[in-house]
DNA sequence: TTAAAAAAATGACTAATAGTCATAAAGTAA
DNA sequence: TTACTTTATGACTATTAGTCATTTTTTTAA
């Protein structure tokens, strides 16, 4: 009898629910804020409950990001497939790391509330890993790019593709962090649109793979 | 008679020496891990007293916040005056900012740690205003160096100052934070070694800025 | 159907810690 | 010396992550 496969899947489901409910209280009252009690009861669950299926506030978290990254990854996936060139492949990723960023700004904020904290190796918690795998896999996806580039001739000969991907990685973070963090106060200390921060930023990188 | 000065004086060496005794114990236990206790008892004061000199822990790490930037701001001014042109400038600044990021790395994690929050405007301590104070006026430095690189000849034409600034600076700021908390990842998993990505990122950046 | 066993759920409880405040000590001025 | 001001104290409160003995529900098997 499937009784314990049927189990399996509820409490698959009632992850599911609880990350459903985690999301909706993080994202509401800010991630800091927010609290194990508020969680377990807008999940309709007693806290000792909650944690029996999340056993930290951290395990939740991670849930969340781990949303995020399949999110993430889709959009690349996608980015991709809509280009011809190695280059154009590439600008696309970037553009759609940046819209990410905007349209799922709450992932995007949870997601970098963790990337911004060093995580010990220790910690082998499943989301963690998972979370690990999928940004590795982006990073291939990168250099991927960039071969196709290099053998299309849009991107220049003599870049090493995996180094390189790191590096426009590290340079998108940091910029997708600037418009997210620092939008307001560009715009009224600085005068100096966001979103035009982001498009420089892109045309830079493309220009720096190519000639 | 100058009994307020002096007191006033006194004050500030007070403070001065908090922030001393914070630093031990945060940049040692770590900024999350380190309770306010810690501190009290690492000053050789009262809690009561402690909170008498800084409002709140986050006040505390802003004072830190504010050395750090002022380390970085003369590591900046001494990277400018020795170099000739504005792009050997920019590139200097650039070098001056992962160097800041490895020898002074207690204070660079202090940084990011709030630089990676969202802090509130109407959050207006007085530390809080010296850190954006200097962040602009760093940025305001890194477009100096580029409106000379543009003159000298070293910078193409055609590049706005003041935003290519805020994307160098958001691009470094990426690059930095992978070095930091990427550092092991990359070399053990992805055998590439940090501290190439650094001088490479620097490379893709300058060029950039070329042409 | 029922009793024993296993699994899931509960919420009162503990521990840790940021921040407060009534009280006391030290310093200043007359 | 006395009245007043500033500085210092640590016991106390409030909040919240995480635990655990107990209860309720579900499953199993006779």
């Amino acid at each position: 009898m499937g009784t314990a496969e049927r189990r399996e899947r509820e409490k698959i489901r009632r992850k599911n629910d609880i990350v459903d409910a985690a999301e909706r209280i993080f994202f509401s009252k800010g991630l800091e804020t927010a609290t194990m009690d508020d969680v377990a009861a807008e999940a309709e669950l007693s806290k000792g409950t909650l944690y029996l299926y999340f056993k930290s506030k951290e395990e939740l978290y991670l849930a969340i990001n781990e949303r995020g990254f399949h999110i993430l990854q889709k959009l690349f996936a996608a980015a991709i497939s809509n280009e011809q060139s190695g280059l154009e492949k590439v600008r696309a990723i970037g553009r759609a790391y940046f819209e990410f960023a905007q349209k799922h700004a709450d992932y995007f904020n949870a997601m970098l509330y963790y990337e911004s904290r060093k995580m010990d190796v220790s910690e082998k918690n499943s989301c963690a890993r998972a979370c690990e795998q999928m940004g590795s896999e982006t990073l291939k996806i990168v250099a991927q790019a960039i071969r196709i580039g290099i053998d299309d001739g849009s991107i220049r000969p003599g870049v090493h593709p995996f180094r390189t991907a790191v590096v426009l990685w590290g340079q998108s973070s940091g910029i997708v962090q600037v418009h997210s963090l620092k939008a307001k106060h560009l715009k009224e200390k600085h005068d100096v649109d966001p979103d035009e921060i982001m498009r420089l930023s892109l045309e830079m990188m493309a220009r720096s793979l190519q000639k």
